[in-house]
DNA sequence: CAATCTTTGTGCACACGTTCACAAAGACAT
DNA sequence: ATGTCTTTGTGAACGTGTGCACAAAGATTG
């Protein structure tokens, strides 16, 4: 089962750790606004703050790609951005395509930052015959039905899902089979795909879960109260026996909006179920 | 300069680490489905291969919630899912706003996997007047002049950011000083917060140059061909030198396109110029 | 040309995350 | 009840990422 590619086999030859080449986007956009700026050089503890990150972390990050600094001065601007994008590939066209033109695509489709800096939306496609033809982002939106050859006609490498979950796996199959060996997955399912296909995928829900669980916990500490078995049902050690009950848990009221910092008119939340 | 927390202190207490956390999320998926199936029990192997993970992970995962499975069984579906609600926090009603309704705030308000699970949009904000009073996606857009009066009112402790990225700053600002204590940031900027503020961003942007550099590095392996100085100009080592040209690299042409896998028409390619 | 000052590049130690591999727990059959 | 079989929970080894702290490089000044 190739599910996701779990293990890389380490970057080969003068491979750039993962966790570098995660940052170099973000020094890129830095960089470019100091060059907009006509900023000639900028030093690793300036270019740092502006990035969000840690000066030494910067450095070290830069010595992947080489000595492009010069000690007591800092980094070119213009030198280092060429350098970042040349590492990144984006002196390079690269074509994509965006599959399911609903809420999501047709606002990918309209972004503007998607389509500076080498990448180029290629086509639009769902599968709806009513989108057909229909332009969006000033482009029109092609049939499910073509997919394979629009991928072939235009070197497509890198496809973008958007898509209802059910049916992202199957556009994954078909846009791999095409060819395209990079997908950006919006849709909220894990994709299988086979060796040598990257899949990152954007979840905004799964997003949304890590912040309530740190607001939970920021929540929780102040008080210290939100610990333990709060009156929760559920057997304290059995797990089987849930099984008792068809429904288990999580009812016990979607219950009060957590942070009531100021005074709230209470029972003004619609209460919404979870699933 | 406390621009965006970068160590944490050591989660306390019966801290989970962040990774972990940023599983769950993908766990709760995937047990969701197996409920919805009326599934009883899952063993370790068959949920890590539906989360997409190894099940090493994914045991060691849990037993930091506590011990929830049956050796020789395998962990109670709905059990777990209660679990794991209960520690992320979704088992509250957390009301959201979202500030920015262009494309992509309004896709965001459109999204169904928003809803469920525990998040409520509470409020639609945009600083547009022509905006105000429109409904989107049954929610009317409220002007950005009232933010302050809608986070108390609600007692919104989550922001979602969707404007444009000179706004990005400000709008969080005022969240801040609202009471909003976690965002989620879709705007390509990086946001100052103090302490105690959570954000997490999601940018496409980056997510593309991050797969265009696996991509690059795919195309570039096998012929072995663009490593090294690919016929660029700048100095080979001083990058002072690129003081001389104002404009120093990235020209060369916005070149042919990588993935020439399948013969395609030369020239076809309309050469989007990257900054 | 020597002294001083700034800033890079990196060795090292530590924290965090992943994976293996296996003992122990429990289900189930006989 | 005893033995076998499955699957969890976790100790330990390993790999990756982070941050400190400092030597060395080069600019700059007198």
């Amino acid at each position: 089962m190739a599910t996701g590619r779990t293990h890389r086999p380490a970057t080969r030859s003068r491979g750039i750790p993962e966790a570098t080449v995660a940052r170099l986007p973000l020094y890129l956009r830095a960089l470019t606004a100091l060059s907009e700026r006509s900023v000639p050089t900028v030093s690793s503890e300036e270019l740092a703050a502006a990035a969000g990150v840690n000066s030494a972390k910067l450095r070290k990050d830069f010595s992947y790609l080489g000595s492009y600094g010069t000690r007591g001065v800092g980094y070119d601007v213009e030198y280092l951005v060429y350098q970042i994008s040349r590492e990144l590939g984006l002196t390079q066209d690269w074509p994509v395509v965006i599959v399911g033109i609903g809420n999501l695509g047709a606002a990918l489709a309209n972004y503007g930052g998607f389509a500076s800096r080498g990448f180029r939306v290629a086509a639009l496609i769902d599968a709806d015959p009513a989108m057909a033809g229909k332009p969006v982002a000033g482009i029109p939106v092609q049939h499910t039905d073509d997919l394979e050859k629009i991928i072939e006609d235009n070197g497509v490498s890198i496809g973008v899902i958007a898509t209802p979950a059910g049916a992202a796996q199957q556009v994954c199959d078909r846009l791999v089979a095409a060819g395209v060996t990079s997908i950006l997955n919006f849709a909220p399912t894990v994709l299988s795909v086979p060796d040598g296909v990257d899949v990152r995928k954007v979840d905004l829900s799964i997003e949304l879960q890590i912040l309530a669980f740190h607001e939970q916990r920021k929540a929780g500490e102040p008080t210290a109260a939100a610990h333990g078995v709060a009156g929760a049902p559920a057997a304290p050690t059995a797990p089987a026996a849930a099984a008792a009950a068809s429904a288990p848990a999580a009812p016990a009221a979607a219950a009060a909006t957590p942070g009531s910092r100021k005074g709230r008119p209470e029972g003004d939340v619609p209460a919404v179920m979870p699933a």
